[in-house]
DNA sequence: ACAAATATTTAGTTTTGTCTAAATTTTAAT
DNA sequence: ATTAAAATTTAGACAAAACTAAATATTTGT
């Protein structure tokens, strides 16, 4: 497998959730930054090797061996991710491009020390799950925080509302994108939150938890 | 710089410490697995590039430019090759081939932060001295252990008898390549050596010593 | 149902890095 | 000083991955 062969794969693989299965050359462009008759050329070839499933003008899918080939590198990706965050101090949002090289060194031993080097992670710094050896993960979901029943835990990965003020106050409370937060109680008169964000438990409004996104494992 | 033209950078910096200067056409491609056409190709290339000097039939050397990249190539390559060992514990033979592909990650930070991680290492797990961000280095000398001068250090980087006898000696004395010896002192009477290793003090006869090499900085 | 818009594929080039075979230059041997 | 051997370069070709422009196929709007 290429460098090349192993993005288009990856990235079929991330449009391939969208429902519907199969995904267009256009999509796949786009991501890819290329014209779509390069993709068409690349589809061809991948097809050839039976890593997708592709009929003219029908879109493409994942075969079972593209998908096997899919997991691997997004496992990869994910690994250096978590590797690039705990010990290389990158932030959050640093690590994707340098991921993106990373996820395509060859060697098996590597990955398995890496994974054990870091403990066995289930997620990435974006809260998304780590596939395992073999391919098995959990599925997560995007849910508002005030969504979130109480025992659970999961990243902070996004906002609702990113205007100043609001932003200004998750910074003056110590909270941000990639933090760990575990829903500790609700209080049934306003709906606010006891969390528990690295170590800290911190108290806030039912305003503020149903404009952070969280995401969940399993 | 392609991964390809890395390489070649990096191939023409080793072989061009063999005194003369000039690296052939012929021992490029014999390092790098290729036909000397191909490499006649690359020269030109590079040439144009402005990253080394060549003039037809005469051989090729680094200029100015082109040392500072290769610099950077074996600081990467070699401060990979101590990650492996000390974080992912692999062994010292194991780490080259991985090394090969790590050495052309492109992220600066990356580097620095390895580096950081690593605790700034001066040598790789071959002895080898790891150039600084700026490209400086301490030169390294192979010596028989017999040679070396008391109170020096060195990494044991071969053997001169390569006899099963002699393997078993330094496997049942637990000396094996890569690791970090200090000559503690050296008896006039019969030339045996006192030297550490991993923390442990040992006394080995002159015999042995004679044929063990050490890696020493400076 | 049909024309227009959109999506996809084909055809023909380009760049990078490689190869084989042939030509040229340098080096070594008599 | 020639000639033979070895090293190096040139010429011509190829595969991978991209591009542009043109040709098809599919969808959509009416
Ligand atoms: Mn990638
Ligand atoms: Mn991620
Ligand atoms: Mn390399
Ligand atoms: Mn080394």
């Amino acid at each position: 497998m290429t460098l090349s062969e192993e993005d288009y794969i990856k990235i079929i693989y991330h449009l391939g959730k969208g429902e519907s299965g199969s995904v267009s050359t256009n999509s796949i462009a786009a991501r890819m930054e290329t014209k779509p008759s390069s993709v068409t050329d690349m589809i061809k070839k991948l097809s050839e090797k039976g890593l997708v499933n592709y009929k003219k003008y029908q879109g493409v899918t994942l075969s079972e061996y593209g998908l096997k080939i899919a997991l691997s590198i997004v496992r990869k990706h994910r690994l250096w991710e978590v590797f690039l965050v705990e010990k290389l101090e990158f932030s959050w949002d640093e690590v994707h491009e340098v991921a993106e090289q990373l996820e395509h060194i060859k060697s098996e031993k590597l990955v398995d020390m890496l994974d054990k080097h870091l403990g066995y992670p289930q997620i990435d710094p974006h809260g998304d799950p780590i596939p395992s050896k073999n391919g098995e993960f959990k599925k997560s979901i995007k849910r508002l925080l005030n969504e979130v029943p109480i025992g659970k835990e999961g990243i902070c990965v996004g906002v609702k509302d990113s205007s100043p003020p609001f932003l200004k106050f998750l910074d003056k409370n110590n909270i941000a994108l990639g933090d760990t937060i575990l829903i500790v109680d609700k209080e049934e008169f306003d709906g606010s939150l006891h969390i528990k964000i690295r170590d800290i438990d911190i108290h806030i409004s039912d305003q503020i938890a149903s404009n952070l996104y969280l995401r969940i494992i399993e």
